[in-house]
RNA sequence: GCGCCUGUAGCUCAGUUGGAUUAGAGUGCUUGGCUACGAACCAAGAGGUCGGAGGUUCGAAUCCUUCCAGGCGCGCCA
């Protein structure tokens, strides 16, 4: 790449001429960008700005002297030092072909040195039930932040985390478990689960013993969470035999449901790890609460087991195991997270909802704890996602049965609206997504305005009749016309590059909506098959590129280019 | 009370690892452009103390301090 070859004409000129130190922190803020007018110069140059911070000069000078090694490169037609001391820099026309060529020829990234192995752990979500749109961010968010990973140049690990083995699914387990034997609505408990995917299940259920309803409601409690646990013991003791059946036949039936969901949306799984494979014979939960007291973070007290997490930052400590023998949720977090680095991954992400950032520190003082290098962690939070339809939010809430599910989002907007959308905001910030406006047809609609930008090139390039589009095509007496729509597209390595390294797919989303903008613009003011034929094959050949970019970038979405609409 | 996040045009938001005399889009408002390669488009105008106040420096929407406002989290729940 281009801006690669400068950066490297420059740093070893630096090198010879300032210290070691200087020459380290330089390259470490060191830039090459593309000015937002290309009165600035095709690339611009911060490092004589930087240098003369360090070492107390004149910024100016050193831009000077930077300057002129920099036209010895045969792809830089001039420089200027401008403003403060930026170094401006225009390219002659093998440089402007060159920007052209590494697009077209998908050079547009630089992988990363060492290539790391990383995991990325998301959604995540209980299976008690169909995912929700507020599953969906986070859902589409980290299966793109792993292809961005891939990019650079990663081994990316996408897993999923199934909580089998709490409550919730002794919840799930009895709520199939009534509606199997025909409970009624009006006495069918307020905290089991109520929605109509419940009743599909107890279809499925093969029940082998009766079990005798006035039994199973005789004197229970009043309270509702309460009634519920008495429910499921009362129902445990019932059958042993077709408890464990439905558990199974649920927990199996609500996996396959989010699985399928997922799909639809375009994400997959490498691994679906089960909580419950951290318990039984030679239980992790165990080996880890061992290891930690090796460590001498262990505390018993008020018979409870504590870890001391708070030697580590954390607020207070927090107990692993309860009096009872039973494990807190946090104790299988604390083995999960150890049998992540165990797996011998790099760098481990989760993406969690936001309302559980709360959660971060003990995580990390868990693995501080165990010895492990807390920074391999890395927790990418997720803000929730409202819904609007038809003007205002759309409920959801997995026990009441009452959501707007991901699977109707899907009948509604389609995969590649909902992703685009879902990504067209930064994670830590709410998103309100409006369902009505990402299926109209207006410009503040970005989704179609980018895509419109596709579909006219490709309508062109049918109509021009030709089948290839090359760079040389593009001729020097007719390459001013471009000159904006050439600026434009030489932004796409860096705004790659910066999502990449951000993990953020909506610079790369904006950015699209500007250079969609630049090319409707153009598309307005000129007529291009009207055009002579070298002019003509100059224009096609750089709208073809703008076409290759938006594909480039929406795929890296997963989302599809569309050639017509 | 403590912690995390947020505050940019009437509205929805980009820009935040300090950079360019003029802080950008869309929408809404006022206007103009199809005998037209796709009008699902384009252009022009109006609209801002970048929450307030201090500070750091060649330079601040961006960093620091403080205050104000909003969201979320502060269980042996999951």
């Amino acid at each position: 790449m281009i801006a690669d070859e400068i950066k490297n004409k420059i740093l070893s000129h630096i090198e010879e001429h300032f210290s070691e130190e200087e020459v380290s922190i330089a390259s470490s803020k060191f830039q090459i960008e593309i000015p937002d007018s290309p009165e600035k110069g095709d690339l611009t140059c911060n490092i004589a700005l930087i240098l003369g911070n360090i070492t107390k000069s004149n910024p100016k000078e050193i831009g000077l002297e930077i300057g002129n090694i920099l036209k010895e490169l045969n792809l830089v037609s001039s420089i200027e030092v401008a403003g403060p001391g930026f170094i401006n820099i225009f390219l002659n026309h093998s440089g402007t072909l060159k920007i052209i060529k590494d697009i077209l020829n998908k050079n547009t990234i630089r992988e990363e040195a060492d290539s790391k192995k990383i995991q990325v752990e998301f959604v995540s979500a209980n299976p008690t039930g169909p995912l929700h749109v507020g599953h969906g961010r986070g859902a589409i968010y980290g299966d793109v932040i792993s292809k961005l990973l891939e990019k650079k140049g990663h081994e990316v690990q996408k897993e999923y985390y199934v909580n089998d083995a709490g409550r919730q699914i002794d919840i799930l387990t009895a709520s199939v478990y009534l509606r199997a034997i025909n409970i009624e609505d009006n006495i069918f408990p307020e905290s089991a689960y109520r929605g109509e995917y419940i009743k599909e299940i107890a279809k499925n259920a093969d029940l082998q013993e009766a079990v005798n309803i006035d039994d199973l409601f005789k004197s229970l409690p009043e309270e509702d969470e309460e009634k519920i646990d008495k429910i499921i013991s009362n129902l445990k003791s019932a059958s042993e035999k077709d408890w464990k059946s439905i558990k199974k036949v649920s927990l199996e039936s609500v996996l396959s449901t989010i699985e399928k969901d997922l799909e639809d949306f375009g994400v997959t799984f490498d691994n679906w790890f089960l909580e419950s494979s951290l318990l039984g014979a030679d239980s992790k939960i165990d080996a880890a609460v061992q290891q930690l007291n090796t460590n001498n973070l262990i505390d018993n007290r008020d018979g409870n087991i504590w870890f001391k997490s708070s030697d580590f930052g954390d607020d207070k400590d927090r107990v692993l195991i309860r009096t009872d023998g039973r494990q807190t949720y946090f104790a299988s977090d604390v083995a999960y997270h150890k049998d992540k680095l165990d797996r011998g991954f790099d760098e481990i992400i989760n993406i969690w909802g936001s309302d559980h950032h709360g959660y971060i520190k003990r995580v990390e003082a868990s693995l501080e704890g165990l010895g492990y290098d807390k920074n391999k962690l890395s927790v990418k939070l997720v803000q929730f996602a409202n819904l609007i339809k038809g003007g205002s939010p759309v409920k959801m809430s997995t026990r009441s049965g009452e959501f707007y599910s991901l699977e109707d989002l899907l009948s509604d907007v389609g995969s590649d609206v909902a992703r685009f959308y879902y990504l067209s905001k930064q994670t830590d910030q709410h998103l309100d997504f409006d369902l009505d406006l990402a299926v109209s047809s207006k410009k503040e609609n970005m989704y179609y305005y980018i895509q419109y930008a596709h579909a006219r090139i490709c309508s062109l390039e049918k109509k021009a009749g030709l089948k290839d589009f090359l760079a040389e095509d593009i001729s020097e007496d007719h390459v001013d016309i471009c000159s904006n729509l050439i600026h434009e597209i030489s932004k796409y390595p860096n705004v790659l590059e910066k999502t990449c390294n951000n993990l953020s797919p909506h610079l790369l989303i904006f950015y699209l909506k500007d250079l969609a903008s630049i090319f409707h613009n153009f598309y307005n003011d000129n007529k291009i098959l009207d055009k002579s034929e070298s002019e003509k094959l100059t224009i096609l050949a750089v709208t073809h590129t703008i076409k290759e970019v938006i594909a480039d970038s929406l795929n890296l979405l997963g989302v599809k280019a569309l050639e017509e609409m």
